[in-house]
DNA sequence: AGCGCGAGTTGAGACGTTTCAGGCCCGTAT
DNA sequence: ATACGGGCCTGAAACGTCTCAACTCGCGCT
């Protein structure tokens, strides 16, 4: 069925070893030769199989990324920036989804052990780094993103989340509000908990602030609206004056419901949401959010990871971006 | 390095055939060796070579996925109801990004064709076939999505375009309006030039009706800003009074700079999108769509896909659902 | 006792690539 | 004339899996 390097050395009259020195290493055969055997690839509609290619090497050039969830764009943000970088080392990104799933995201692993993948990039959902460092012992490189682990043995790319959890929530306590709501989940994601530590922090520290933390369960625009149904529904005395939402898609919930039920963002509740996706300036109300570097953050991951693939000996590393508060007008009212 | 699964055999105390029946027809094997060889496995930690089977079997167990721009939720919504029937089949889908250029889909296109893909899903740029053609007669099947072909002899699976932009247009001349503009490119995309040409028949249908064509580069947000400057710069008489935007991604960055520029909607300007994005709905002014079944197109493609990769002499289908209007603010004033 | 049968198991061979030690040949130095 | 070096090429081995023809063994039947 297939054409294989032997029916190309046979027919350009030359041994399977220079045919493959053409493909691999063609500044080591004379000008002649290529040529002959080029034209005999081409007029036998030759391509490379990959996987004998994998075997024979030993691992494959493809790296694995795990995201929280495909949809959300700051995701398709990341993967975007370690696909760019791949390009440059040669690799390629293939993308798993693990819906927040723990299920989900052991098969991938699984998947990508099989795969002998090059290396993982991975945004975990609970702490138990048990799986990764088996992954590693096996010879598969493992770098974390958005989500830091200082001590770990693990190289992560993250942004600092208690920062951003405390820049959102200072901007609502300056803006005046003291009756503050989070609303993220679920609680063991790095991600939720730490943005709302910030916000724990942020609001101790000022005289009279209260913090409620609202759960919902994924970070969903179908959650965010549910959690704003519910703050929609809360006398005018019980309701929160500011809202920050653990990203901006529960954000971009939250405002749908209370748009729908006559609240006004940002006279009646003011509203701050995290990552600065592309869509949160164009929402209804231009929503204030924190920005995260995700294209960076994913060249960033995936040129680290290609460093340890190939010195498996090297050090890890830990990149902490700073996050930057946007302010639109779902703040300033 | 690696364990193989003749270690196993070695271990387990039995041959690699008996390992491999294990693995892949454990009713064939009675249960006393059946854990015997399990326990061998767990305790050596052994897991399968992908790279070797793939090489046995011929063929991969992956199906790429071409799409004209990941990050577009469209895209993202079509990749996930591909991949989720993937899964019924044992298959896996890997995900590229043409980015709307020629080049990357070929490179793409070559990338899949060296992992002997189980097959290919693909939105193709232009209206060339001739390098799909290729690979279906090396073996490996495709599919096109969101682009019906009948008659050239692969499957697809799209939504009637033309009829799309009847819809979207009709409804825009119920409105009253009658100076139309269509904002949309790169012009090889079929998908822009099937909805431009049921803009167009049902532009012409009415008396009085105009419909200016308006090109971009590409289907961004970006893109949709430069387009709406454009239309925010001309004077009040030269300007449309109705927008029909190639997809939403342009009409949220229309609406952006329209909103900036102090042009209402749809107040001065009426707006509508295409795909019905979850983000549409959530704008700064309720975006009208034009909704495409995405999840169902996803899971459609790839099981006719599984199909007639299990038998290629299948013939060839083309499923084309229904779009469906779906009216929000920005067509309502 | 001889036979056939089926369940269970074996082990060689093939998939297509890369690598690498070795071989050939020609030209130059001795 | 001989030796040597270098450029070019060869061909076998190895990567880990699956398949399949062949084998063993125990058992029941004649």
């Amino acid at each position: 069925m297939g054409v294989s390097i032997r029916d190309v050395a046979a027919t350009a009259g030359v041994s399977v070893g220079t045919v493959s020195n053409v493909l691999n290493r063609p500044d080591s055969v004379p000008e002649a030769t290529l040529e002959r055997v080029r034209a005999a690839i081409s007029e036998l509609g030759y391509v490379r199989n990959d996987a004998a290619r994998q075997l024979r090497a030993g691992r494959s050039t493809t790296v694995g990324l795990v995201v929280l969830d495909a949809r959300n764009p700051f995701f398709a943000d990341l993967a975007r920036g370690a696909d760019d970088e791949a390009a440059a080392h040669g690799l390629s990104v293939l993308i798993g989804n693990s819906d927040e799933s723990l299920e989900r995201e052991l098969r991938l692993l699984a998947l990508f052990e099989e795969q002998r993948a090059h290396g993982v990039l991975i945004s975990p959902i609970g702490d138990d780094l048990q799986r990764l460092a088996e992954l590693r012992e096996r010879g598969i490189p493992v770098v974390l993103v958005d989500r830091s682990a200082p001590g770990s043995g693990f190289s992560s790319v993250a942004v600092d989340d208690v920062l951003g959890g405390q820049l959102a929530t200072r901007h609502l306590l300056d803006g005046g509000h003291r009756r503050l709501a989070y609303v993220g989940g679920p609680a063991e994601l790095r991600q939720v908990a730490d943005r709302a530590e910030g916000a724990r922090a942020e609001v101790a520290s000022v005289e009279g602030a209260a913090l409620e933390i609202v759960p919902v369960e994924s970070l969903t625009v179908a959650e965010g609206i549910v959690a704003g149904e519910r703050i929609a529904a809360l006398s005018p005395a019980d309701r929160p004056d500011a809202v920050f939402a653990a990203n901006d898609l529960i954000a971009l919930g939250i405002l749908q419901a209370l748009t729908r039920a006559g609240i006004a963002v940002p006279g009646d509740v003011a509203l701050i949401g995290y990552d600065d996706i592309d869509f949160a300036a164009a929402a209804a109300v231009p929503l204030s959010s924190i920005r995260q570097p995700s294209l960076t953050m994913g060249a960033t991951a995936l040129s680290i990871l290609a460093e340890e693939a190939a010195d498996p000996s090297r050090e890890s590393r830990d990149v902490l971006f700073e996050p930057e508060l946007v302010v639109r007008a779902s703040t300033t009212g």
